[in-house]
DNA sequence: GAAAGTATGTTGTAATTACAACATTTCAGG
DNA sequence: CCTGAAATGTTGTAATTACAACATACTTTC
């Protein structure tokens, strides 16, 4: 198991190497392997595992009947996702969790968090806590992007705010097109028609996952 | 101040009586009374305060430079808003607060979490992560509402939410038809013309925010 | 209960998007 | 360096939406 990045998480700020190995046990760690494609959980699924990425990445996703896929979230390397089923073990997920690439998940047992002393628990909690706060304005920057009602302004919020994270006008995206659409809530050959019209206007530039806004 | 509100909140939950008064003092808690249409918050601006909701609504929204509006959250009598902002006191918040009609908030400074003594402090954590956790699964239920690509899909599935939570097919909803556009990310003309079609069509019934799934 | 103001419904047209079908490019194995 | 598979780009048409303008209904206030 890839300890390094588990030592690194949010979740485990402030805990020392010993903690860490107690904490992994008493929360019944498990990790498991997917290959790109592969379903991690289903909509309607019940889970208290709180799953953290060790490699690759997932995404969060909603799939209606007629096959249309919204993402909701890209969730990679050093981060968590499902954590507020495994803290609310009652509500069914609402979302399909599935592997983007080829990756490995750690699965924590939240029901366990019970049987922790109180002191730990408290500190466990304070880092959950920042996890769930977080993933909140994740969430809500994805409603920004999908904000504008036309194509051109729902790509220029999302890169605006990619930029603004990378400190550079130029960046790579986590997402291919078929992401990015699904991801903008609009159709994959409508984002690729805009996208070269906005590099016939002058505004941006880009090849494959990299951009550049000019 | 209308405690009796407060004292059954979330936060509050397993707290008695006088630990609630000693906690209301310990995070300075103020009241403030604004008129529909007031902005409480505006994007950009920073804030320590976990706001509550004690009368009246108010909507958490991005308003963008056009005068379009995007409704994120319609936040009820008893229900938090801002939690992220005032846990996380670096960022700069992304979304403006209105009063959706006259209401009443109460002002919570999460700076003075800190002084709070450890058990305090962490029975309250662990009802902020509840709040939170279920702030999330709210802003996921939007991303559901608005992921239909048509307005009579997005409509539908909103619908479709309230009346699992009511547990009816007939029920009222808590926006009048400019706010649900402005939620489900439509043009108000064109959800009017919608809704009117699907009650020629036997789908629904609905007057005002009456609303019936046939 | 009239008037003014607000909310909701209706309609037409221009603009945009969905969808399908196909062309081109890129990439991984053999 | 081929070949097939996957990803991305292009195009045309039908369907949908945005927007503006106006009609109707409902509320509030005097």
């Amino acid at each position: 198991m890839d300890i390094s990045v588990l030592h690194n998480s949010i979740l485990f700020k402030g805990f020392d190497d010993t903690e860490i190995s107690e904490l992994m046990k008493a929360l019944n760690a498990a990790e498991k392997k997917y290959n790109k494609g592969a379903m991690i959980f289903s909509s309607g699924e019940i889970t208290d595992k709180l799953c953290f990425v060790t490699a690759g990445s997932v995404t969060v996703e909603s799939n209606d009947m007629w096959g249309n896929r919204t993402i909701l979230n890209l969730v990679g390397k050093g981060q968590f996702f499902a954590e507020s089923y495994a803290l609310l073990p009652d509500v069914p997920m609402l979302v399909d969790v599935c592997a983007a690439e080829d990756c490995t998940v750690v699965f924590l047992s939240m029901k366990s968090l019970a049987d922790l002393n109180d002191t730990i628990r408290a500190r466990l909690l304070a880092n959950l806590l920042t996890i769930t706060t977080r993933k909140n304005l994740h969430l809500s920057s994805r409603s920004f992007h999908t904000a504008p009602r036309q194509v051109r302004g729902r790509i220029m919020a999302y890169l605006n705010t990619i930029s603004v994270q990378k400190h550079s006008r130029e960046f790579d995206i986590p997402f291919d097109r078929q992401q990015l659409a699904d991801y903008l809530n609009v159709e994959r050959s409508v984002l690729s028609n805009e996208l070269s019209k906005m590099q016939r206007d002058g505004l941006i530039r880009c090849r494959k996952n990299h951009f550049e806004i000019i």
